[in-house]
DNA sequence: CACATTTCTTACCATAGATCAATGTTTTTG
DNA sequence: CAAAAACATTGATCTATGGTAAGAAATGTG
């Protein structure tokens, strides 16, 4: 399914298939809580999912993931440490979960200089991910943040809840209506 | 002087050193300006930097950086395309100045496993910061992110702009200002 | 299919934080 | 050292966004 992301070859994707649990999740379903450490990667095969937190009593999505892409909370996965998102579904998904000690296990049986790369590239990846979406929100109003969604992701409208949209951009689902209603 | 960071032996960073220019620059000495292409990595023996980009017409704080710190537009670097920050001193510092090409020729002088584990932990490291920071900004009210900050990093205060700090915070001045007046 | 729940929009008011302006303070610089 | 510049604070507004509420639309569910 994920061939030769993070550079490494299907072939090795193949393997790690093995010790890799395929599940179908419905809509809302909670992959793992606030709080907890998180044990997996996964790999959205089809649907989405996101990652939420709170301000205050108002929930806010911090991330959202579609099909083809990694998931997870990767600061837990990290550090070992609990995690302060929750995961979940946002559409009905079809999801593949990979134990990351299994991984790491699998890892080592690999050169590795090839395990160590594939964690640098992916590592990276999430870094530039992260530091673009904190510019955008330390640098755009939430209306500019809005029309770069809309430009870059218009798929994203058709599949997220504006509400959820809403706080991933930062804004309460009423600015988000005020905003659509602004610019046509 | 970075001894054991990322992983790596003191005496390999003893080695980097030899391609590495050591250079005083005073208070508000422009590293790299927007738009431009990083090229070097940096580290800071003393004083302190930051990252700036800009909010319309307003100079805004997205990073920032004190002595015994690695320090760039790691965005830039890491992919080779132009960076929108503009990195400047923001006190009179000390600044090893490492060349990534000289440093990535290098670690291919090393066994490639220890590079890439190298080039693995830093990007990881710097995920985890993005990733904390992005979620303070989407979570915490400004006077929560001034209280972390506060609590976190209170050296900060005596060493940075209030005018910084505040754009750092995401708020203005004057907010900053009138945040610290009620909490004492 | 009918009922319940959630989402979306709109309206109205409240508020955090921005903006503007004036003033005092500190820092920089010739 | 004195003038100029930058910074910090304060007060008086202004505004974008938040909060609340209510109804319409969509969606989920027995």
């Amino acid at each position: 399914a994920f061939s030769n992301a993070f550079g490494l070859k299907a072939v090795t994707w193949q393997k790690v298939g093995a010790f890799t649990t395929h599940r179908f999740l419905p809509k809302k379903s909670i992959i793992k809580r606030a709080f907890e450490t998180e044990k997996n990667l996964y790999y959205i095969c089809s649907g989405s999912a996101g990652n939420f937190t709170f301000k205050g009593d108002k929930s806010v999505c911090v991330e959202l993931c579609f099909e083809n892409e990694f998931f997870g909370d990767y600061a837990s996965l990290i550090t070992g440490l609990p995690g302060k998102v929750e995961s979940q579904t946002l559409e009905d998904a079809e999801i593949l979960t990979i134990p990351y000690n299994r991984l790491l296990a699998f890892y080592k049986t690999l050169e590795p200089v090839i395990a160590e790369k594939a964690g640098r590239v992916a590592a990276e990846m999430l870094f530039i991910s992260k530091a673009e979406q904190l510019l955008d929100i330390q640098s755009l109003t939430a209306e500019e943040r809005y029309l770069k969604l809309l430009q870059t992701r218009p798929d994203i409208f058709q599949r997220t809840s504006l509400k959820n949209i809403a706080s991933y951009l930062g804004i309460t689902p009423e600015s988000l209506s005020r905003i659509r209603k602004k610019t046509p």
